[in-house]
DNA sequence: TTTGTCACG
DNA sequence: ACGTACGTGACAAAC
């Protein structure tokens, strides 16, 4: 059977409008918006893709007054008006069209739906996919016609059959019209039964069938379900007549002139024309692809065999090529240490393996990687760029497929866990050419080395069009283009600049630590009565719960929140909290970081852009988002980092931020109004939980009110808050519904994205990245309930890690076009810390708050604060 | 290599 | 009847 794909034009354009608006426009040169076109072509791609059709139309509706006004003179058609960056491209997505070769049509007054409901009916010899976004629309759905229902994102659509139908909703087709009649529909303004909502509708048809029926049997309903339904029969007739698409509008609309022969080489450079660079060029992939499938399916037979092999100079096909991927194969050591053996170079059919020496001897090779084309592609480009910086080898590199990867499934924290998840087989590992750390192989197979390297170039070839097919269907595009990849430039400037750390401060703390940890040591020993490993856990909770008797629960866990428990029943406890707050500081801080001071003197983290699952960075080797503040002594450790000579440190750190971004995403008024006025949140929280007035909310009322908000963006459970409050766990779930209760946009706003996580599997934040979280379709409830805590927190968590990645790029842009000497230098997660010379100082505080504060524009204002000092210490 | 603990936001 | 706050990385001990 011949399929016709039929797409609600106007349906698709706000879908796709509202789908790729987030923080900053999508324009071309000129200014003229284009982000709705961008997603409409995605849309359609993808639906083309789906389906596989031969004919095409894209129906839009037109003119303002259609029959449904002579019924109803208040209905609206379901359309918001346009804002005013998508009234433009209404005309533009029709050139759009013109230019694909892809039918459209219009007229006045008769609605998309109701062509749409002729034409699939005036069609019987094809099977019709329709597209849209609106559920209105499922009541076409029969044997041979599907709707494919646009969920959330651009390209994402549910294939809805009569069989799907009745598993999502548990009603026909047909009762689509029905369940609108006694239910309404808000953006069409079609009345429905008052009070009568989407449960008891579905609930109704599945007893009486049809409105018809429910009304002839509104004796058999009870008390208030009575009342709604007997006074609402006019409102009832008539909605279901509203909702009721036409299939019998006066159009001769023949599928079989509608054929869809794609024009992709003129869709390219109108796209082109609208400076959609990126799109283009994917359609260019795509049009590439259908011209083989067109001309010959035996061609991939014909393809040439895979090679690999081990060259001296790069072979001359390669530079050519429009894009080719590099890996960078060096000995896994730190940044700072490691050393290149070579390179795995792969064009996707032709992969080589070059050593360094080869490399550097290669002018022509050296020359064409400074080159915009071919495009490269690397694999952790800040680490590769470190490396062949210190080669001096210039790379100017186009994509990272470890980024790609990590954006198009958060889960994909590891290299380990991208390949297997995208089914790249590795021919030999990296321990089998060089060993382990602990064992390394001291003769190296170059045969072994080639076959590793090579194929890993192959795999970072293909890994990055899959990943970035992947992100161009999520609308993930300008993230990665706008937001990751620029960071990673920076984070490697901010890597190279380190910190000051001064090694005699850190002996000094560490030799006074050590002292105290022996008379710690001592006299737990004395008060339990033997010499044991204080350090181990094991031991410890021998000696706690069997040789002392102190009462435990079933696991003897002697971690610091169970023993402050029981610090009253014995006198060792509060020594052992002490013996292990010091070895912390002791073991982890200041030895611990004295390893890592480089001979310049100073510390360079590596910060992990792929490390997160909710687009937070990490910093390891050394970590130094965790160093000591919150303890007095611990603090003491900031004392090590200063600034270079004659300069200070600036530390600015955003206030609230988590909660200034659910407020803006939850739309809770209360809070935004708050916000807006200054006023202390915790205390708010507190005058509204515990209900008094500001003058009597004590410092504990604002303590708890704290953890409380905390709760809130953790993804609250009253067993949680319980365990933090140190009260029961129904006080505890009644403050939780008291904060419900004063703040409904928030309860609204968290059970909305547990039901779309769930239908989903994923989350998103402000700037459209994802979260996927397999665990929320758990069978094991534990696990489900934990999905739904990431659900509820990844969106806040990710969207202020969105939001300083923003400011750390603003930042970054206004230091370079002010020429400052100063230098940002970390980043712990709201807060960013530069080396700053004392006579920039009073410029860059202006600078940074600027940055900060309007990195993005919400609801409320956002409010950052700078601190200046001789020390981190001081820099609070 | 895994577990328990604890430092940070 | 379950046993839970979200996100990290480093260390020591135990396997």
């Amino acid at each position: 059977m011949k399929k016709l794909l039929l797409a609600d034009g106007n349906s698709m354009l706000f879908r796709a409008y509202y789908a790729t608006a987030y923080g900053r426009p999508m324009t071309t040169a000129q200014g003229l918006p284009t982000n709705a076109v961008f997603g409409f072509v995605q849309m359609i791609q993808k639906a083309v893709e789906t389906v596989g059709p031969d004919s095409v139309l894209i129906a839009f509706d037109a003119g303002k007054h259609t029959f449904r006004h002579d019924i109803y003179p208040e209905y609206k058609g379901g359309r918001k008006p346009a804002p005013d960056d998508l009234v433009p491209q209404f005309q533009m997505v029709r050139d759009c069209l013109d230019a694909f070769g892809i039918r459209w049509v219009e007229m006045a007054d008769i609605e998309a739906d109701d062509l749409i409901g002729t034409v699939s009916k005036k069609n019987p010899d094809f099977s019709t996919y329709i597209l849209t976004s609106d559920h209105d629309m499922l009541q076409l759905i029969d044997d041979t016609t599907s709707v494919l229902l646009m969920k959330k994102g651009i390209t994402e659509m549910d294939v809805m059959t009569p069989e799907a139908l009745k598993e999502s909703m548990g009603i026909e087709p047909l009762q689509i019209i029905d369940m609108k009649g006694l239910m309404g529909d808000k953006s069409d303004n079609i009345p429905g039964i008052a009070g009568i909502g989407e449960k008891t509708a579905i609930k109704l048809l599945q007893q009486y069938g049809t409105v018809e029926e429910v009304l002839a049997h509104e004796d058999e309903l009870k008390g208030a379900l009575y009342k709604k339904i007997s006074t609402g029969h006019e409102s009832a007739l008539m909605s279901k007549n509203l909702a009721t698409i036409r299939r019998d509008v006066d159009v001769a609309i023949d599928a079989d002139d509608l054929v869809f022969h794609p024009d992709y080489e003129n869709l390219i450079s109108f796209l082109r024309s609208l400076d959609m660079k990126q799109l283009a060029s994917r359609f260019e992939e795509i049009a590439a692809a259908y011209e083989g499938k067109e001309t010959e399916t035996a061609e991939e037979e014909a393809a040439p065999a895979e090679t690999i092999e081990k060259v001296k100079t790069l072979p001359e096909s390669f530079y050519v090529k429009e894009k080719i991927a590099l890996f960078v194969d060096d000995d896994n050591e730190s940044f700072l240490s490691a050393a290149i053996h070579g390179f795995g170079i792969s064009d996707g059919t032709r992969s080589v393996y070059m050593t360094l020496e080869d490399v550097k001897n290669d002018a022509a090779f050296l020359e064409m990687l400074k080159q915009e084309k071919p495009y490269k592609t690397g694999f952790d480009i800040k680490r590769s760029m470190h490396l062949c910086e210190r080669e001096g080898i210039e790379i100017l590199w186009h994509d990272d497929a470890m980024i790609l990867a990590a954006l198009s499934d958060s889960t994909l924290t590891s290299t380990d866990k991208i390949f297997e998840h995208y089914e790249l087989s590795e021919p030999v590992k990296y321990e089998e050419v060089y060993g382990k750390p602990s064992k390394p192989v001291l003769l190296i197979d170059e045969e072994k080395q080639t076959l590793y390297a090579a194929s890993r170039a192959k795999n970072v070839f293909v890994l990055k069009n899959r990943a970035y097919a992947l992100i161009q269907e999520y609308g993930m595009e300008k993230l990665y283009r706008e937001m990751e990849m620029p960071l990673s430039v920076i984070l490697k400037q901010m890597e190279d600049e380190g910190i000051r750390c001064d090694k005699a401060i850190l002996d000094e703390i560490s030799e006074r630590t050590l002292r105290e940890i022996e008379a710690e040591q001592a006299e737990i020993w004395k008060l339990a009565g033997k010499e044991f490993n204080i350090n181990s856990p094991k031991q410890l909770g021998d000696v706690l719960y069997d040789d002392l008797g102190l009462p435990s629960g079933k696991k003897k866990s002697t971690s610091a929140d169970k023993l402050e428990k029981l610090a009253g029943m014995h006198p060792v406890i509060d020594h052992i909290l002490t013996f292990r707050k010091l070895s912390k500081i002791y073991s982890t801080y200041a030895e611990g970081l004295k390893k890592y001071i480089h001979t310049d003197g100073r510390i360079h983290t590596v910060y992990n852009q792929c490390a997160t699952q909710t687009g937070r960075l990490s910093s390891s080797e050394p970590n130094l988002q965790n160093i000591s503040v919150r303890d007095e002594q611990g603090r003491e450790i900031r004392k090590a980092f200063l600034p270079e000579e004659g300069c200070v440190l600036i530390s600015s750190d955003y206030h609230q931020i988590e909660l200034r971004i659910l407020a803006d995403m939850a739309d809770e008024k209360s809070l935004i109004e708050a916000f807006r006025a200054g006023i202390d949140i915790h205390t708010k929280t507190a005058m509204d939980v515990f209900d008094k007035t500001e003058e009597e909310v004590t410092p504990a009322d604002r303590r708890s009110a704290k953890t409380v908000n905390f709760g809130i963006v953790y993804g609250i459970s009253d067993f949680g808050l319980a365990e933090q409050l140190g009260v029961s766990r129904w006080e505890a779930a009644d403050f939780i519904d008291r904060y419900y209760e004063k703040y409904p946009g928030i309860r609204g706003y968290m059970n909305g994205l547990i039901k779309s996580c769930e239908k989903n599997g994923y989350v998103t934040t402000l700037c459209g990245r994802r979260r996927e979280i397999p665990e929320i379709h758990n069978s094991n409830r534990m696990i489900r309930e934990f999905g739904k805590r990431a659900a509820m927190n990844a969106p806040i968590q990710g969207s202020a890690a969105d939001l300083i990645k923003l400011a750390m790029i603003d930042i970054d842009r206004a230091m370079k076009e002010a020429g400052v000497k100063s230098r940002m230098i970390l980043q712990v997660h709201d807060e960013l810390i530069f080396n700053v010379p004392r006579d920039e100082v009073e410029q860059m505080k202006k600078l940074i708050n600027d940055g900060m504060e309007g990195a993005m524009k919400l609801k409320v204002p956002l409010s950052a604060e700078c601190a200046i000092g001789e020390t981190w210490y001081e820099a609070k």
